[in-house]
DNA sequence: GGATCTATTTTGATTTGTCAAAATCCATCC
DNA sequence: GGATGGATTTTGACAAATCAAAATAGATCC
């Protein structure tokens, strides 16, 4: 069985190959993502690619291999599912549950995850829009446009909060912005960095183009 | 924060301390009750114990401090409150939940526990009759008659079974031996070591002394 | 092409939790 | 009172995961 330490290692592999055409993950970009310094990355990274869970190509990266990935993605859909469990079914608030998940994730197991998910009616997402991976292995890799690229004035719902801090999502929550919500944008102001919004029936506001775009959209008539 | 390792160790502390008058609990039983060899619950009691959570005397035992109690009855409240959500909600077969809620309890918040909590109605015992341990830190330590111990012919409510192994949960189950279930002792030959049993409106069936006194009665006008 | 800078790797050490096996204590039994 | 035996402790070793700091490899920039 891989410990909580090796499955953490592979979840941010999957999710940091996520975003890298290649799937070549840098050795800093894990370090950083799992808070410890380069040099334990690098000896963990050794360790599992000893236990043919990556593939160590040394001072370029690492990827997962077949098996790794199997892995990683098991625990990534407990994390998702143990997220929406927290929030569809004890109410709690969506800023918490991934501190929340990020623990329960080692915890649960396969006989356990199953009846979770019957229970919340196989979700496709999490609370935050994240894609629930299917049993089966495999993983909705959709891209959206976000506040920051979307065109302005056309009403969008948003689809996918992509910031798991606490102080972010209880901003978004704040305004409304939760997947499901309909906004449009009505300007922005690039030289200034801001995106003026406003939600269905809301006062208009602003905010970075940074924040803009963690928001995930899709035109409202589809899905 | 308490390592799972130490919070185990409390746990199973607290729960041997229970059938102890002093509260004294010797190394060898911790040992195998934590399946390590004697050596290791010795070098951790000591660690246990300069943290503050054990009171060690040598070659005797130990015990558990406050703060060291605290902690084992928190760890305990988890592990019951997590079993009964397992049957009750998620439908688990009883005999399996132990095994899953021995992980689960390290990776639950006190924040999730108290939802947990709430979900479940504030259950008084878990689905095997163990009493739940409550938020301010009390614990029933109300002791019963076994169907070793009790009258024969009268009628008997089962109130807890007291053996975690999914075998013996199997069976217990498949006679209908579970917590609520009324029965009466139709015979109890001590030379042979056999009691006589029959669930209302049932056929009579048998099982050893040792069987029978893991299972909890108390008189049918009670409670 | 050589100096410089940065990411990565290596080295040496530490913490936690464990085992095997030897040493020790102490209650009990003659 | 001394021998015996079982429980406990000690000792030495090990695996997993980590850090601090030194060494190294590559890319980049004159
Ligand atoms: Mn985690
Ligand atoms: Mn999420
Ligand atoms: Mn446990
Ligand atoms: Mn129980």
């Amino acid at each position: 069985m891989a410990t909580i330490a090796v499955e953490n290692y592979l979840k941010h592999t999957l999710l940091l190959a996520q975003r890298s055409p290649d799937g070549l993950v840098p050795m800093g970009e894990l370090a950083t993502a799992l808070q410890v310094v380069p040099g334990t990355a690098t000896t963990m990274v050794k360790a599992l690619a000893d236990s043919g869970l990556v593939l160590h190509e040394p001072r370029r990266g690492l990827r997962l291999t077949v098996e790794g990935r199997r892995v990683a993605l098991n625990v990534l859909r407990k994390h998702r599912l143990v997220e929406t469990f927290l929030v569809n079914v004890l109410k709690m608030d969506w800023a918490q549950v991934h501190a929340e998940a990020e623990q329960l994730e080692h915890a649960i197991s396969d006989a356990v995850l199953d009846r979770l998910d019957a229970l919340l009616g196989h979700p496709a997402t999490d609370p935050h829009g994240d894609p629930i991976p299917s049993v089966e292995g495999t993983l909705s890799s959709a891209v959206y446009a976000t506040l920051a690229s979307c065109a302005t004035k056309a009403s969008l719902r948003v689809v996918r909060v992509t910031d798991q801090t606490a102080d972010f999502l209880t901003f978004a929550e704040a305004h409304g912005l939760r997947p499901g919500a309909v906004a449009q944008v009505l300007d922005r102001n690039l030289p200034a960095g801001l995106v003026t919004l406003r939600r269905l029936r809301s006062k208009p506001f602003a905010l970075s183009l940074a924040a803009a775009g963690k928001i995930w959209v899709a035109p409202v008539e589809a899905g």
